[in-house]
RNA sequence: GGGUCGAUAGCUCAAUGGUAGAGCAGCGUCCUUUUAAGUCGUUGGUUCUGGGUUCGAAUCCCAGUCGACCCA
């Protein structure tokens, strides 16, 4: 190779790519196709027999993450999907011309051993390998062994090296999969569908976003990304699914940031013949369960405040009015002025758009002072009307709806309804929301409420933020394999 | 969109405006039960990019790129 300078010690990328050349020369494969394992590297680990040395044979394979070379005998470990397994390599076990080729194995390298299972002196228990193979050749460097990768932009725009390197960030995003396997076989035990809807529509509804705009060159029209999938949903609850969910990707073309991801992850579900009372206690029911099968606890230590977030004990029921009548400290909040209540806010240190409806100035409070503090499980029930436009009236107080958001470390965790099945009433609310912009209004929808939707819970659960929650993870980045970044 | 902070070897990090260094990794040596293995030696830099100030810039100034945090 007369394009690889003559002294390339000191670059890995070189020094790796003339070792491919070398193999290459030689004849062997340095991108193997086909190696058979018989066990994960956990699975091995406890196949081995106590007392039993060199009793057990197995097949592993991963990446070679760690090399002690003692000369004629060298511990390696391997990585995979389970974790990390030592490998005994020995001279005189595998012999001359294959313990030289081991020599040129690097940090970084795919690799297939047979062997067996032994204890070593400091009980850890061990490949005893008798043949390995080279898989496939990694021609660039791992990073650092023992601090892992920690710049950020590297660990988000290269998170297959993050976690290699990094065992948290690995058990963290392994955790989310857990989770998201959990919440599909509690929902499909009580005879929940799983149905997939489109992401591209022709009227993004279902919540109060920007989405974003792609074009379709067959048809010759703009789609949107959908904002949510509960109108579709919906639809299915009228065709008589009567228990759907949908674990589906969300766009939303507003903010990045530790919170909000363009993309991310929502489940919503929806039950007929049930409510949000339902809903209550399935999302309950949900919570514990996962937290009890999957964490093995059912206390999260909240990062933000230090406290421990109880799953297990009472979960506290609250009404929006009575908690914004008690953070203003003022009884007749609801009865004042639109001018007093600006006031009071911003005694309170908020900023209030002047454009701003009167509900939007009792939201900030709550967005702002109130549910920040809401650590412990709580529902926050009869939300104002202006504020889901989706949900059925509470029928003994036209001003609230009959729904709750479940508020669980300061974060809004699932908001759910008793759905709106009224076709008229959802048109009133459709119209008053839309303004003059009549054409947002989802005729298709309407027309499906008008051949009779049952009644009904329906509840939406930001996956996201609840394993940012469950994990203990400090930003929505943390918990999304590739979270959006600018292009570099 | 605004503010603050950051970008130096493959990685993790140092370096009063005055010769850019360390650990790990790499390369070469010794070592057949190691655990961040040890040992001896050693290579490696467009200091994010582009301007400017200065006798002299990783360092100061301006603009830009990317990122983090806070705010909107």
């Amino acid at each position: 190779m007369s394009d690889i300078p003559r002294d390339i010690s000191h670059d890995q990328h070189a020094v790796r790519r003339q070792k491919l050349a070398d193999l290459r020369a030689a004849g062997t494969d340095p991108f193997r196709a086909n190696f058979r394992t018989t066990h994960f590297s956990g699975e091995a680990l406890k196949a081995h027999v106590e007392g039993q040395e060199n009793a057990v044979t197995v097949a592993v394979a991963g990446r070679l993450v760690v090399i002690r070379d003692m000369g004629k005998s060298q511990f390696v470990k391997i990585l995979d999907q389970q974790g990390q397994i030592q490998l005994y390599v020995k001279k005189d076990v595998i012999g001359d011309d294959a313990y030289v080729a081991f020599k040129k194995f690097d940090l970084g390298d795919i690799i297939g051993v047979k062997g067996t299972l032994f204890k070593t002196k400091t009980g850890e228990v061990t490949v005893r390998v008798e043949q390995l193979l080279l898989l496939a050749k990694a021609l660039r460097p791992l990073p650092e062994k023992w601090h892992g990768l920690s710049d950020p932009e590297q660990v988000y725009r290269q998170r297959y090296l993050d976690v290699i390197v990094n065992p948290e960030s690995r058990a963290r995003l392994m955790l989310r999969s857990r989770i998201v396997s959990h919440m599909r076989r509690f929902l499909e035990t009580r005879q929940f569908i799983e149905v997939e809807t489109p992401i591209l529509e022709a009227t993004a509804g279902g919540a109060a976003a920007r989405p974003f705009v792609t074009h379709h060159n067959a048809l010759g029209v703009d789609f949107f990304l959908r904002i949510a999938t509960e109108l579709r949903l919906k639809r299915m609850l009228v065709g008589g699914f009567d228990r759907v969910f949908e674990i589906g990707r969300i766009f939303r073309n507003e903010g990045v940031s530790r919170r909000h991801n363009p993309e991310f992850t929502m489940l919503e579900v929806y039950e007929a013949y049930s409510d949000y009372r339902g809903m209550m206690a399935l999302i309950r029911d949900l919570l514990t369960t996962l937290c009890r099968d999957v964490l093995g606890t059912d206390e999260i230590k909240h990062a933000a405040s230090g406290q421990m977030i109880n799953f297990g004990g009472e979960w506290r029921e609250a009404k929006y009015k009575d908690l914004v009548r008690a953070e203003t400290g003022d009884p007749q909040w609801f009865e004042r002025s639109k001018a007093g209540k600006v006031a009071a806010a911003e005694k309170l240190g908020l900023q209030v758009h002047p454009g701003w409806e009167d509900f939007e100035v009792t939201n900030e409070i709550f967005s702002k002072r109130i549910e920040p503090n809401l650590v412990q499980p709580t529902f926050v029930t009869h939300l104002p009307r202006e504020l889901c436009p989706l949900a059925k009236l509470t029928p003994d107080d036209p001003t609230t709806l009959d729904v709750f958001e479940l508020c669980i470390g300061g974060m809004e965790i699932a908001p759910a309804y008793s759905e709106q099945n009224d076709p008229d009433a959802q048109r009133a609310m459709f119209e008053r929301q839309a303004g003059e912009e009549k054409q947002n209004i989802d005729e298709d929808f309407l027309l499906a409420l008008e051949h009779g939707m049952p009644p009904a819970g329906g509840m939406g659960v930001g996956i996201d933020r609840l394993c940012i929650l469950l994990t203990g993870a400090e930003s929505i980045r943390d918990v999304i394999l590739f979270p959006q970044l600018r292009p570099s």
